[in-house]
DNA sequence: ACCCAGGTGGCCC
DNA sequence: GGGCCACATGGG
């Protein structure tokens, strides 16, 4: 067993089983409402706590505007009031758009744009502007059940914590979680949220 | 009244 | 390849 794992089977014995964050925007399994909100999530939360996300999430569900083709199809300005809550909103309301309008053209739905190999959905969320390594990488991992490890400043601070690596670039952490984990989607996930979780309560214990 | 929060892209050198 | 900046809201 490696290091890397080693460090998440005591997270999760020190929490005691995973932390499931996005249980709250995914009820039932897969749908896909689920995988819009998560999907939509990643974006509006850019430098932006979660809690702001939820707000936007609340506000576009109210709207019944919680799905691909209805943020696609929904005025600029009603987009921006209703995400306001999230920050940037602007800027987040251009990136969900363009999000959207790329599903919509050329797949209709976010389950057919994930039928493609992980490969080729990172490749061209990555072509997406406003759309950066770690936001392709949520929306993989957790709306597309991708196998693929998210890198955040969480994870980055674990890392350097931990002294894993004196390379913190994106690609070499990736690469250095991934090949020291099963490929696996859920331990990605719950390795992911417990860093997180670990990270916050240890600053509020200070 | 500050300060911070799960990034990204554009600009400059 | 690195440093700096704009983007904006809600909560401590």
């Amino acid at each position: 067993m490696t290091k890397i794992y080693k460090l998440y089977i005591s997270l999760l014995k020190k929490y005691r089983g995973p932390q499931e964050f996005w249980k709250k925007w995914c009820k039932t399994k897969k749908t896909r409402q689920d995988r819009t909100a998560i999907a939509l999530g990643a974006i509006l939360t850019q430098r932006t706590n979660w809690r702001n996300v939820e707000l936007a999430l609340k506000n576009l569900k109210k709207a019944r505007a919680l799905s691909i083709r209805k943020v696609h199809q929904t005025d600029r300005k009603l987009l921006e009031k209703l995400i306001k809550p999230s920050g940037f909103y602007r800027q987040k309301a251009e990136r969900l758009i363009g999000l959207c309008r790329f599903v919509v053209k050329n797949f209709k739905t976010l389950e057919k744009f994930f039928k493609q190999p992980l490969k080729i959905c990172r490749e061209q969320l990555l072509a997406l502007p406003g759309v950066g390594p770690e936001t392709a990488d949520s929306i993989l991992l957790y709306a597309g059940h991708k196998p693929i490890f998210v890198i955040d400043e969480y994870t980055r601070r674990f890392a350097k914590k931990h002294r894993l690596t004196e390379e913190l670039s994106y690609n070499n952490l990736q690469q250095l979680f991934q090949q020291n984990l099963p490929k696996n989607v859920k331990i990605y996930r719950d390795f992911h949220a417990l860093i997180v979780l670990d990270a916050k309560k240890s600053k509020s214990s200070i």
